[in-house]
DNA sequence: GTAAAACCTCAAGTACCCTTGAAGTCAAAA
DNA sequence: TTTTGACTTCAAGGGTACTTGAGGTTTTAC
């Protein structure tokens, strides 16, 4: 395996000078630089969550703005967040254009109220498991944390989400 | 083929209608109170993350104290925290006994520990996603986000957890 | 005493989220 | 041009977290 310095990568003849905003990543690249393996990359692709042009040999080839599509999904992840949201936070943003500004600044906000809810609900159970270690007990009847049928605790059984 | 070699658990004719403090929890009870589904009481029992005694006809019986083990567990799943985790905070926490106040008590601390750092880690990227909105671009120099090779983003591939 | 409801085990199935491997093709360096 | 590494598809496998079903037993209620 050749270990290439960070140079530019230009699959197709360069630019003179800069670096082409239309460069296009083949699979291997989106993974050195997402950090998420090219079996995943396929995966998501086969999900729609990300898209590809092919070359005519049938290759991937990933237009640089789904660096961030992939780089997002990879951040859902490790906070515990399933694909299935993380394509409803992506619903307006375009996978065969470039996103615009306004796109991704929607999306962004979007991530962001999930990211709160998500905080939100760990707040609570911190000041709940707060109380139970001041009053020494777990009560089962005082604390909120076992008994958690209100607005965190929809249903009795199957997978369960954070409110939204 | 009833096996009464031994002296064990009957069950025990109810006071009247209503639950003594020390009653014994069957499968049906521990998941009505709990909402956890019977399958996964048994499933978890299997993990050993709860235990159970057993009458002489060999069905389960939850000590009371175990609904607290149970209630913990579901209010992981809600955040997203696997079992390993779990069993990790609970590994002080005796099961064949009554857990002492000290034992919920240190087991408390470790739970808030875990919401702390899961918590830590969602303010940190909701802060990103601030100044992402800020500035408009989700830019893919400037956003640690979007650049996750940091603490947060550990390595390239494989089930990623936040640091501990 | 009997019948229904609740329980038991064990095996297989499901859903999510991928990874691994086989068998073959493409692309770029030597 | 040749070689090699990177890529392709498709099928199967794996870990987590369970559910479902078959076939049988126990407990409870009448």
């Amino acid at each position: 395996m050749s270990q290439h310095d960070e140079m530019e990568i230009e699959a197709e003849p360069a630019p003179i000078g800069k670096h082409a905003p239309d460069e296009l990543l083949t699979v291997g690249e989106m993974s050195r630089r997402t950090g998420v393996a090219p079996s995943a990359l396929r995966f998501y692709e086969d999900l729609g969550l990300i898209a590809s042009h092919r070359t005519g040999g049938n290759q991937r080839r990933y237009p640089r703005h789904m660096l961030r599509r992939v780089s997002l999904i990879s951040v859902a992840k490790r906070l515990g967040i399933p694909l299935s949201d993380v394509q409803t936070a992506f619903e307006n943003v375009p996978l065969d254009t470039t996103p615009s500004h306004e796109d991704w600044q929607a999306a962004s906000r979007r991530w962001k109220r999930q990211l709160e809810l998500r905080r939100l609900g760990i707040e609570r159970l911190e000041r709940e498991l707060t109380g139970c270690i001041g009053c020494g007990c777990l009560s089962m009847k005082a604390c909120r944390l076992l008994n958690p049928d209100d607005e965190l605790g929809e249903q009795g059984s199957g997978p369960q989400r954070l409110p939204e």
